[in-house]
Order: structure tokens, then C-alpha cells, then sequence
DNA sequence: GATAAGGTTTCCACTTACTGGAAGGTCAAG
DNA sequence: CTTGACCTTCCAGTAAGTGGAAACCTTATC
């Protein structure tokens, strides 16, 4: 399979294979023309770095979890373990996040958004008085 | 006020106020010896920014916001739109990394973590079989 | 006056995970 | 034989800083 072929197939564009190329996540052999010859454990892996990828996973992430996968004797534990941290650092996002939705959220409804140029949002940010 | 008490003051670090001074952000004077000499106004416009950064605005958005907060002359509809197209994209944003968490929370859950090689994180990743 | 500690300056490199674009080689069709 | 669609490599840029080096300034102490 072309670069294409496998960008197609893994939903992954060109570029970012290439990438993954460059930073040693696949080694595909290489055609007489110079052109990438994917094969299907190439793209089985590109597929599995998509998903995790997909699920938030770092590229380091990636890279150990194919190391895993690669390990048919390693413990799930350690597995799990990674995915627990991910998911730790995920709940914090969200909960960051989430406030500032909120945040954001009570200063958008403040804001009466008209030709007038007084504006609570402004004044939030100019004041520091953040009010729930 | 040299640019560690800004620092303080202002709850950024002083590496950040120098890199908001070369992307414009302010414009200090300098003392005789070189050095940064910030005052009230440089604080202010400081601690505007710290704030609008901590509700995830971009920088650029930022720059956006001083300058509607500078004109008293525009209406609070620009600046309530700028606010609402930020809280799309947060929302945006935080229905992705809900779904993410809910896929791993369940992934993980699923993988009993011992010593044993099985596991159902690995297992989803490779095959793609998401099930909800 | 010398020296040491601590604050400040600039500049350059590095981070994450790509993405865009240029210059050029390859391949299949007409 | 040319056209268009592929493919290649390499260089640069993105967002928003952060880390570190080399050098200058200030203040206190001896």
C-alpha cells in the first residue's frame, strides 16, 4: 500500500504518517521508487496509535503502549496503570475546564450585548472581581 | 517596581511578563540601568491579561480584549461575541474530553490490573472495537 | 576596594504534535 | 510526450511559554 492507501484506511493523513515515520512509531520498507510499501502491521499500528491517540494518549503514551502490546508478557497492571494516570490528568482538564465554562458562561449572561459599550465582561477581566 | 514584584503582584512569572513584553502585550519603561521599570498601568494590563488567559482566552483573543477594553467607545456586542465563540469552542472542547473519559474510564475499569498479560485496554486499542 | 549573593538583561534552544509549502522525482493515461 | 496525480525530502511555522547560559547591576558585608 501507497501512503495514501493507508492514510485512507487509518484515517490518519499523509503527513502525520510521515511524522510518525520520522519519530520511529513505524518503519515501513520502502519500494524500489523510494515510495513507502505499508503493509498491514503497519497499518494495524498506525490504527492502534489513531485510537489512542483519539483517547487523549501522548504520543510517549503510544509509544510505550505499543511497547506493551508488543510485551505478551508484561502485567495488564502496568497497562492499566498508565491508563489510570491519563485518565487522572484528563479529570483535571475537565474540571479546569469546567470552570471555566462556568466562569465564562455567568459573564456572557451578564453581558447585555447591545450598542452600549458597558460591559461586564470587560469589567471582570479589568477588576479581578470574579463572582461565582 | 522591578519585574519580580510585578511577578509577585500580578501571580505570573517573570519569564512570561518578559515574553508579553516581546509579543506587545505591554510596553514598559526602563529604568536608567535597563531595567524593566513597570508601573500601575503595565500591572493592570498584567493582571488583565493573567485573568483572561485563566478563562483559556488566547493570547491573541487577549489582545483582542485590551484593545475593545481601551476603546469606550465599542459596543458590548463585539466583545460578547468574542466571549461567546470562546465558550463554543470550550464547549466544544468539553464534550471531547467528556467522551475521551468515558471511553477510558470504561476501558480501564475493565482491565482487572494484575499480573496477568490479558488486557482489555490493549485489546480495544488494537482491534478497534469501541464499545461504549 | 573586593567579593559574594541575588536580581536583571538578552539570546538561543526546546517543548507538543503536527501542518504547510517548496522543489523535485515517479507513474499511468491519452 | 505531456499532463496530472502521486510520491519524496527538507525547511519553517504554529501556541504559549520554559529552561538555561553569559553577562551586567545592586546591595551588603568584610
Amino acid at each position: 500500500m501507497n501512503i495514501s492507501d493507508v492514510a485512507k484506511a487509518s484515517g490518519l493523513p499523509a503527513k502525520t504518517i510521515r511524522y510518525y515515520e520520522d519519530i520511529g512509531l513505524i518503519q515501513p520498507k520502502r519500494s524500489s521508487n523510494g515510495y513507502r510499501a505499508c503493509d498491514d502491521s503497519d497499518l494495524h499500528r498506525l490504527a492502534f496509535i489513531g485510537r489512542a491517540r483519539g483517547l487523549g494518549f501522548s504520543i510517549e503514551d503510544c509509544r510505550e503502549l505499543m511497547a506493551f502490546y508488543a510485551d505478551r508478557d508484561r502485567a495488564s497492571a502496568d497497562v492499566k496503570q498508565l491508563a489510570e494516570d491519563h485518565l487522572a490528568r484528563i479529570d483535571v482538564r475537565l474540571a479546569e475546564l469546567r470552570q471555566m465554562r462556568d466562569t465564562l458562561a455567568h459573564l456572557v449572561h451578564a453581558c447585555h450585548g447591545d450598542d452600549r459599550p458597558d460591559c461586564p465582561i470587560l469589567s471582570d477581566l479589568s477588576d479581578g472581581l470574579a463572582r461565582a
